[in-house]
This record gives C-alpha cells, sequence and structure tokens, in this order.
RNA sequence: GCCCGGGUGGCGGAAUGGUAGACGCUGGAGACUUAAAAUCUCUUGUCCGCAAGGGCGUGCGGGUUCGAGUCCCGCCCCGGGCACCA
C-alpha cells in the first residue's frame, strides 16, 4: 500500500517505506544457486557516540545505490553492516564516567542502526555483526591461535608512550606535543613486553598480490611505499681487537671501497663491544640521551647530526683498511641492521656527518664520463678509486662485488624492507583478549608431552620472555575453551603498572591451567594436581585492527558456531564485488587485512589469495565553508538535521549529486535544496494532483528518444558509479517532462526505476502509485531501445582554422561534400572564408566540419 | 626533500583529442498572487558593441595536431601520504 498523501510528504513517506523494507525483508539475503551474487561491502563504522557523519552517509548511500541497482539488474545483492566496536573513546569515557563500555557500545550501535534505516539503506539486519560479541571475538582468537601456532606470534620488548603521571601507556594520538592529550602530563618513552605479529613474512607477497586486485593507483603506491623493499647486499665488517663482526645492508655495495667510517645506532648491540674504555662514558651519556626521545624528537631535531666517537675500529673488508665506528642517533635501530657503512662521497647524511665531525671522504664514483662529481654525489655513475672495479657501471659493479663477498663470505645480495613487524598488544581493557596464559617452563614442558588440545596449537618454537629472572612461557588456550571473555570491573582505570586494567580482576588474571585440555579455574579456588597448573593470563589485549581483518567474512555465515566461515557460504558468495571506505584506510587496515586473509589462504580456510578485489574511495566532505569538518570549527553536518528538515531522499541524492563519488567536497545546504527541489518536482510531474500520467497516451518520438537515452545513461553510470551525472540526466528528462501536456504510463514507470536507488522512498511510492507491485528493486531494470539512439540529423559544428563559426543539422549519413556544402552557404562561414584560399577540410561525422583556409 | 592526487564561471561541477562551461546552486529581470511562499519564463565566464557579432578564456610557459581542458616537456600553486629507510 502506498501512503494517502496528497503532497510530497517525505517524513510520511519515507517512515511508510523503511517499515515496510522491514517487514517485507526486501534486503534479506540468502544464498541462491539461480542467481548470480552481489557482495557490496562497507568499511563497518567505529560507533561513536558523535553518531553518523556525512563522510559515513556518502559512503553508504552510494554502496547502497549500487546494490539497489544490482538487485533490480537480477543479482542476488548482499550488503550487510556491522560495527569495530572496541576502542579507544568507549574506554576513556568508562575510566571517566564508570559506564561501563559494553553499555556505551549498546547505546551507540542503537544511535548508529537507527541513523541508517533513517537513511534508507536497504542493509541486511539479519547479518548484523559486532567486534566485541563473544560470538564474534571467539573467532578472533581462533585466527590469533593460527599465527601463534605457524610462528607468527611473538613477544618482544618495545617502547611505548609511558606516562608516569597516569600510570598508563598511551597510543600516539592521545600523545600532543610530547605531553599527554589528558591533563597535559609528560610522557616518556619506555620499553614494554608486547605481541608482535610477523607481517614482514609476508612482504614480498603483500607487495605482489598489488598486482593483482583492481584498486586506486595511489592506495597501491601508499602500500609499495610503506612495505618499502629495496634490494642490495649485507655485508660485514669484523672489528678489530674482537671476534664479532658488525653487519650492515646497503643498497650501494659498489661504493664499498669509499666507505671510511662506520655508525652503529645508539641501541645496536655491539655498541659495548665497540666502545673502548676511554669512551666509554661519552658514548653511554650520549647513547642514554638518544634513546629518551621518542621517534618524532629524533626525526625533528635532525637538523645538524649529532654522534660519538666510540674510539673502536672495524676493517672494510674489501680493501682492509680500518675505519673508526661511531655512535649516531641518524642511523635508526629498527631498519636493516641497525648499523651502516658510511660513504661521505655519495650519501648526503653520511656527507654531513663526515664534514660536522671532520672524517674522511674518499670520491669511489665518478660521473658517467668518467668526469669527477661534485660531492655528495648519489646518482650511478662509473667506480673509481676501487681497485680492480675500477671503470665498471654502478650496475656492473653491484653484481661483481656481491659475487666476491659472497665468495670470500664476507656478505651476501640482499633485500630490505622499511615494513615493520606488526606491534600488535594494548595495554587495554576493551579489546579482545588474548588467547594466551603465562607459565613455568615445567609446565610448558607438561604441555607439550601431554599431547593434548594445548599441545596443538603450539608453535614450533616456545613463545617465551624474561622477567624478574626467570622465563614465563606461553601457553595457547586451545579453541575448544573459546572465547576468552572479558572479567567484570567497575573500575577501568589503568593498571598503574603499564599492564592493562585487567590485572584488576585477581581470579580472572591468576587462573589454574589444565595443561592437557587447556581448560582454566579461577587462581583461588583449590584445584588438585595432576594437568592443572598455576598460570597468568595475558594481560594485554589485541588492537582495534583484529576484529576488522577479517569481518568482511563473518558477514557471509554470521551464526556459524563451527568456523569463521563455512565453505558452502564462502562458495557462494566469494569476496566482495566491491569494498568501499575512505582513504584513511589505504595503509593500515587494507594491509592488515591482507596479511590475515594470507595467512587464512595458508591454513586453507580462504581460498582466494586476495580479500579485496575491487577498492573504492568515497572522497571526504567538507565543511561549508570548504574547510575539513570539526567539532571546534563549529562547520559539521549533521545528518539527523537534514533527513528531518529534507528527507532522507533528498539528502542521498544531493550527496551523490555533490561530485564524483572519489572527489573531496564541500558541502553546502543550498544545493541540497536544489536537490529537494527536484524530488518535489517530480512528484509534481508524476503523482501530484496535476500529475501528467492521466489516460496513457502515446509519448512523442522526442520524448522517447530521450527516455532511452536516459536509460543508457544511468544505468552506464550506475556501474561505474558515476553518481552524479546519472542524476543530472535524469534532470534533463525531468526538465523536458515539465513542458509535456501528458506522459505515459510506461516512461513514466521506467524513470522511476532509474530514480529509486537515488531516492528509495520516494521510488517505492511512485512505483506503486503508477500499478507496481512493491518493491520496486525486485522490478526488472528498463532496457533501452538502441534503434531510438540514433539520430537522422545531428548537429554539426563548422569551423574555421579551428574557430567555432557556425552549426546546422545535416542528415546522420551525409558525406563531407554535403556538409561542405552546407558549411560555405552558411553566412558566418562564407565572411571567414573570404578571401582564402581553402587547404584543407576535416570531417568527423557527427561532430565537427574544419575547414582550414589562408 | 621524496611519492601520489588535483588546479575549468560568483560556487559544486560536465566534457571517447572534435562547437568548453551539461546539470545544479547563487545573483539579476519578469509572470502568477491582495501579499508572501511555491511555481514558471528569460538571463548569469570576461572584455568591446545598441545590436548583429567579434576579441580573450580550462594555474603559467613552450610543444605535437587541421583541432588540446584532454597528449608531451618545463615551471607555479593547493591537498594528501612518507620522511635521516642506508
Amino acid at each position: 500500500m502506498a501512503t494517502s498523501c496528497r503532497d510530497y510528504d517525505f517524513r510520511e513517506i519515507e517512515q511508510h517505506w523503511q517499515a515496510f523494507w522491514e517487514k517485507d525483508g526486501t534486503f534479506r539475503a540468502e544464498p541462491d544457486a539461480g542467481r548470480a551474487p552481489f557482495y557490496v561491502l562497507d568499511m563497518f563504522p567505529y560507533p561513536s557516540g558523535a553518531g553518523l557523519h556525512a563522510g559515513h552517509a556518502e559512503n553508504f548511500t552510494g554502496t547502497d545505490i549500487l546494490g539497489r541497482f544490482k538487485m533490480a539488474r537480477g543479482y542476488n545483492v548482499l550488503h550487510p553492516m556491522g560495527w569495530d566496536a572496541f576502542g579507544l573513546p568507549a574506554e576513556q569515557y568508562a575510566v571517566k564516567t564508570g559506564v561501563h563500555p559494553a553499555e556505551t557500545t549498546k547505546t551507540n550501535t542503537d544511535n548508529f542502526r537507527r541513523q541508517m534505516k533513517a537513511l534508507g539503506l536497504g542493509l541486511d539486519w539479519s547479518r548484523e555483526i559486532n567486534t566485541t560479541d563473544p560470538g564474534y571475538f571467539r573467532w578472533t582468537q581462533w585466527i590469533f591461535l593460527q599465527l601463534f601456532k605457524r610462528g607468527l606470534a611473538y613477544v618482544d620488548e618495545r617502547p611505548v608512550n609511558w606516562c608516569p603521571e597516569l600510570g598508563t601507556v598511551l597510543a600516539n594520538e592521545e600523545v600532543i606535543d610530547g605531553r599527554s592529550e589528558v591533563g597535559g602530563h609528560p610522557v616518556e618513552r619506555r620499553a614494554l613486553r608486547q605481541w608482535v605479529l610477523r607481517i614482514t613474512a609476508y612482504a614480498d607477497r603483500l607487495l605482489a598480490g598489488l598486482d593483482e586486485v583492481d584498486w586506486p593507483k595511489s592506495t597501491k603506491t601508499k602500500q609499495i611505499n610503506w612495505i618499502g623493499r629495496s634490494e642490495g647486499a649485507r655485508v660485514f665488517f669484523d672489528i678489530e681487537r674482537t671476534d664479532q663482526r658488525i653487519e650492515v645492508f646497503t643498497t650501494r655495495p659498489d661504493t664499498l671501497f669509499g666507505a671510511t667510517y662506520m655508525v652503529l645506532a645508539p641501541e645496536h648491540a655491539l655498541v659495548d663491544a665497540v666502545t673502548t674504555a676511554d669512551n666509554h662514558a661519552a658514548v653511554e651519556a650520549y647513547r642514554k640521551e638518544a634513546l629518551a626521545k621518542s621517534d618524532l624528537d629524533r626525526t625533528e631535531l635532525s637538523k645538524e647530526k649529532t654522534g660519538v666517537f666510540t674510539g673502536g675500529y672495524a676493517v672494510n673488508p674489501v680493501n682492509g683498511r680500518r675505519v673508526p665506528v661511531w655512535v649516531a642517533d641518524y642511523v635508526l635501530g629498527g631498519y636493516g641492521t641497525g648499523a651502516i657503512m658510511a660513504v661521505p662521497a655519495h650519501d648526503e647524511r653520511d656527507y654531513e656527518f663526515a664534514m660536522a665531525f671532520g672524517l674522511e671522504i674518499t670520491p669511489v664514483v665518478a660521473l658517467p664520463d668518467g668526469s669527477a662529481a661534485e660531492l655528495p654525489y648519489v646518482d650511478e655513475g662509473v667506480a673509481v678509486n676501487s681497485g680492480g672495479f675500477n671503470g665498471l657501471t654502478t650496475a656492473e659493479f653491484k653484481k661483481a662485488i656481491i659475487q666476491k663477498l659472497e665468495a670470500e663470505e664476507h656478505g651476501s645480495g640482499s633485500v630490505n624492507y622499511r615494513l615493520r613487524d606488526w606491534l600488535f598488544s594494548r595495554q587495554r581493557f576493551w579489546g579482545e583478549p588474548f588467547p594466551v596464559v603465562w607459565v613455568d617452563e615445567a609446565a610448558y614442558r607438561a604441555a607439550r608431552n601431554a599431547g593434548g588440545e594445548v599441545a596443538e596449537w603450539l608453535p614450533p618454537e616456545p613463545v617465551v620472555y624474561e622477567a624478574g629472572g626467570k622465563r614465563h612461557f606461553a601457553l595457547p588456550v586451545p579453541f575448544t575453551q573459546l572465547p576468552v571473555t572479558l572479567p567484570d570491573l567497575d573500575d577501568f582505570k589503568p593498571g598503574g603498572s603499564g599492564e592493562s586494567p585487567l590485572v584488576k580482576a585477581p581470579d580472572w588474571i591468576n587462573v589454574w591451567f589444565n595443561t592437557a585440555t587447556g581448560e582454566t579455574l579461577p587462581g583461588s579456588e583449590v584445584t588438585e594436581g595432576g594437568a592443572w597448573v598455576r598460570a597468568r593470563r595475558e594481560s594485554n589485549t589485541m588492537p582495534q585492527w583484529a576484529g576488522s581483518c577479517w569481518y568482511y567474512l563473518r558477514y557471509l555465515d554470521p551464526g556459524n558456531a563451527d568456523a569463521p566461515v563455512g565453505k558452502e557460504a564462502l562458495g557462494y558468495w566469494g569476496s566482495p564485488d566491491l569494498y568501499m571506505g575512505g582513504t584513511e584506510h589505504a595503509v593500515l587496515h587494507l594491509l592488515y587485512a591482507r596479511f590475515w586473509h594470507m595467512v587464512l589462504y595458508d591454513a586453507g580456510i580462504v581460498t582466494t589469495k586476495e580479500p579485496f578485489p575491487k577498492l573504492y574511495h568515497q572522497g571526504i566532505i567538507l565543511g561549508e565553508d570548504g574547510e575539513k569538518m570539526s567539532k571546534s570549527r563549529g562547520n559539521t553536518v549533521n545528518p539527523d538535521d537534514f533527513l528531518h528538515s529534507h528527507g532522507a531522499d533528498s539528502f542521498r541524492a544531493y550527496l551523490m549529486f555533490m561530485g564524483p563519488l572519489e572527489d573531496e567536497k564541500p558541502w553546502k545546504t543550498p544545493g541540497l535544496e536544489g536537490l529537494h527541489r527536484f524530488l518535489r518536482k517530480v512528484w509534481r510531474e508524476l503523482a501530484g494532483d496535476s500529475a501528467k500520467v492521466t489516460g496513457d497516451p502515446e509519448d512523442a518520438l522526442e520524448t522517447r528518444k530521450l527516455l532511452h537515452a536516459t536509460i543508457k545513461k544511468v544505468t552506464e553510470d550506475c556501474e561505474s558509479l558515476r553518481f552524479n551525472t546519472a542524476l543530472a540526466q535524469m534532470m534533463i528528462f525531468m526538465n523536458h517532462v515539465a513542458k509535456l501536456d501528458k506522459l505515459s504510463r510506461e516512461a513514466a514507470r521506467a524513470f522511476t526505476q532509474l530514480l529509486a536507488p537515488f531516492a528509495p522512498h520516494l521510488g517505492e511510492e511512485l512505483w506503486q502509485r503508477l500499478g507496481g507491485t512493491p518493491s520496486v528493486t525486485r522490478a526488472p531494470w528498463p532496457e533501452y531501445d538502441p534503434a531510438l539512439l540514433v539520430e537522422d540529423e545531428v548537429q554539426i559544428g563548422f569551423l574555421v582554422n579551428g574557430k567555432p563559426r557556425g552549426e546546422a543539422k545535416v542528415p546522420r549519413d551525409a558525406t563531407q561534400e554535403d556538409v561542405l556544402a552546407v558549411a560555405k552557404a552558411n553566412e558566418r562561414v562564407a565572411a571567414f572564408l573570404e578571401g582564402k584560399t581553402l587547404r584543407k577540410v576535416v570531417y568527423v561525422p557527427g561532430k565537427i566540419l574544419n575547414i582550414v583556409a589562408n
């Protein structure tokens, strides 16, 4: 039943059809072998307290239009939604107010869901997922076990932002200019035990896979740069008077003869071994100072190079020269080997350092023509001062020197990555607990020897850390014991020692653990011996990225209790046909998710190498002032306001009409009013009291032609997500209809179908009023008749020497001679040709005739 | 500094190498109305001109082409990412 409103009462219409979709189950998706699947996926939102913002609305409207369009084209469309609901804001709110993060999450997701329904999004709510739901994170933990078992998860001491005043670790975004965002307390670097995932083991696959996906070029480039593969060589330099050697990575092994000193990063393990007694105090002081600096300070204060001589020397393996070893913070501990051979003649940083400290500079590369280059010269050239290698080009030299190094066991060809392993733990409450307990060595051996559930998930090498003179061994909480849920807490303040608030639940953190079955009991219970050992749970939680790394799989089979996703569901739906979201996730989320997908591929869970074959970014919507929306600027756009004042259909249509979906563009409320006017006009022409659709007249040829041109344009534009030009074409059609006295029912229905994905409520209402059966999304999409798009007469522009001088309609198949005759007869053209000799004529049928004359 | 995008009317934007500015907004003039709203009509790049029409115009400078917003070379500016990555 349509509504009975006489005017375009969008409030009544929108409510009515939202209720219909819910009752009808219009967007419920079930596998159907008879229909081709189409899976359209949005980056699921973090349900913040602020509610849906304009960017969300743009993102979800775009995918909704595509989904509805594909439904009408006969596809079985899956368009699901869910919540990336673990994360910092809910926890911070809990610390402040005592409200449990789960409660905040519930409130916020309810609000988001309400807003999405009010936007008229055709989503399958039966598949809604939430990363904080134990039924969901049970599988997040299971995937962690897969990583753990494969040796891809390990623990390491890593520096974090530690705020002594707050007694907590801070995320980078909580630190502003070296002080805590809350309270402005000083923040320092402090090494804490962390879980790390070995993403670097997949660096080459992550790089190679980019060739196989249809992604925006800029996003691929960002990932390529982030992975940062570089080819070069590892070279060993023996340290004088010790049996140790320093390993360096260089992309320019051809400059080895120019290595006149070496630099170790302050955190390098061999600093003590190299440093002589005389220099010990100075080196130690420098080291302390450097390590206290944050990454930011270390790079920002880097205008002048600093460093200190260790007093030690190493030996250049190619020429036996003694080279002094320095410590300087311009060498990064985390990249390469944390040590470099310095070639000041051919590296700007080394040059600057050598100049500052008066170190030797030996040029070993000359310009390609053999003449001396101005230093520092960092490009390729020909070798000089390089013994038997003189005269070789850079490329030849690289090959030759790597052979020599390998033969003499002083080095080898090598590949290095900028990509670091993924720091995977957070000292927070509101995240997935790790399915891990810590035990002593005896318990570890017991679990290993028991060969039970626990042993099944153990990695080949134990994961171990040392503290308080003891070694702690990680045991997996096996799959059968998942999920490991969060304990009840009413105080979410940090633990104070740098540990998460979870340590405040003594019976949760300290447990009895069964080394055979993996069962746990509260530590305070009296437990019999046998396989039961004392254990301490991992107190860290996983980062927010974890839940979002695999949610696209869970949508396919959200209720499955036996697997993260069933083979059948995965086989039917496959990968998302389109993944839409903002560019802010171009690197991290999309890289982490690809990494997990590859691990799941190796584990035989998924059958595709890449999770997201086609990716699209919607552009940022700026405030009315052309600046980024922000509360402090007061230029935010709240969808709720406009849904109420202009309606969801107008809001959606305007969002799509603003410009290309992927472009950054400013919001303009008068523009929204324009689209609202357009929809009102559609109502007036097709459904209002003065509607044109009465009786059933035959449309004039011109109207039919325009309708079919519109069907073609809208169809093609929907396929390629050019929604702005699709709407422009629909406006052209309506402008034409406005001039008519009557319009056929058939044409009105076809137009309604074209409009329906954009303005779905109005679409359903008109569709029913025009005699259709809801939902309009189930009616087959209109086809255009190509014969109607062929014009008998075409407009030709006349150009004289490339400048437009007139135009005329000519028969479609007119010859160049015919058209030239018409052009010459044109007054303006004739005037420009007067007194000139015709040199050349270019005729492009249907477009232009260019007469070249002088 | 390096790597990506992008510069078109008053504004958002449109244009397979083929008549630049579709469509929308804004502004101006008018119609309808007692009035307003709504709606409709005309107009709206710039300069010259009463007009017909003409000159100039897609960040700047060159080039290719019968023809360039579109392709090539060199700059400038804006946005984003990375940033001592050896």
